[in-house]
DNA sequence: TCACATTTAATTGTTCGCAATTGAATGTGC
DNA sequence: GCACATTCAATTGCGAACAATTAAATGTGA
């Protein structure tokens, strides 16, 4: 009974991978999203930036950092390409002079009716209910939090 | 009754988007996997590239892309750094002189050992059941086919 | 107070990821 | 057979992502 693959590499196996799976996904959604954001002028980065300054504003570059899991080497020059397109000012704190506060610009605050239409054409291209989609975003969310969890010790 | 967030705002709030906990579950697998893979001598795309090679060998370029959904851009270099590790070698294909040909030296072969560690580490690390997982990867990669299907019309 | 550790951003260097372009090889339609 | 389109890898340029380091501001203990 000849057999192409041995069974001990099925752990090996790429389609045996979430990580893969994972990994894949997020690229999908980055396709997905880029004809959209384009029209905003954002990058998807930056997007998910925007979202964490639209919810709350005037936060440390550390703030932001915990909220999307990214450190200052990353956001220090997505900030300033983000100051370059005049959505956001970065500032230095008066109370603490370490940190660099983030704030919109009245054009950075308005950018967000425009970006209405982005998660509904998402869960259009998803293809599936919203239920659905939100039982799946839980089970990574405690995925994320148990990979992190490990990270941590 | 005040509220902090308008319903409205919903769909554009970070912890609602399943592609931002897509995107950041990515992430802390990357991070999970770099020690491991520090060991190896590779990167995470690099395993991926790997896995498809100890699968199959001596492919074109395009078949690795395919299955990575990756191109040329991201692979070129990426399979030169491999070669300067003496992993693979490239070649160029005398039916058709446009492929090049990725084939394992002995010593990629012989990296495929040292990698079995790998899935275990990871799957402890998720702290989950074997079949929890398959059935999480099996939604997540529907839903990447068919975030990629809308990109492919 | 003063030495010392901690916190915070910024910087540097390496590796992805992709769009757009180039150039060579191959396939095709007439 | 020959113009033409197509295929494939390589290249270029830009924007992440992160490790490691630097430098300044702040906090802490003796």
């Amino acid at each position: 009974m000849p057999r192409k693959h041995s069974a001990a590499d099925a752990p090996l196996r790429l389609d045996n991978q979430i990580c893969f799976a994972v990994y894949s996904a997020a690229h999908a959604f980055n396709r997905v999203y880029k004809p959209l954001l384009d029209r905003l002028g954002l990058t998807y980065p930056q997007y998910l930036v925007m979202l964490v300054l639209w919810e709350r504003d005037d936060v440390p570059v550390k703030d932001i950092g915990e909220k999307l899991f990214l450190d200052s080497g990353t956001l220090t020059p997505l900030l300033k390409r983000l100051e370059a397109a005049h959505l956001v000012r970065r500032t230095r704190s008066s109370e603490d002079e370490r940190q660099v506060l983030i704030a919109l610009t009245p054009q950075g605050h308005a950018l967000k009716e425009k970006a209405r239409a982005v998660p509904q054409s998402i869960l259009a291209a998803s293809d599936c209910s919203v239920s659905e989609l939100v039982a799946m975003k839980d089970e990574i969310v405690a995925l994320r939090d148990r990979l992190n969890a490990v990270i941590g010790e």
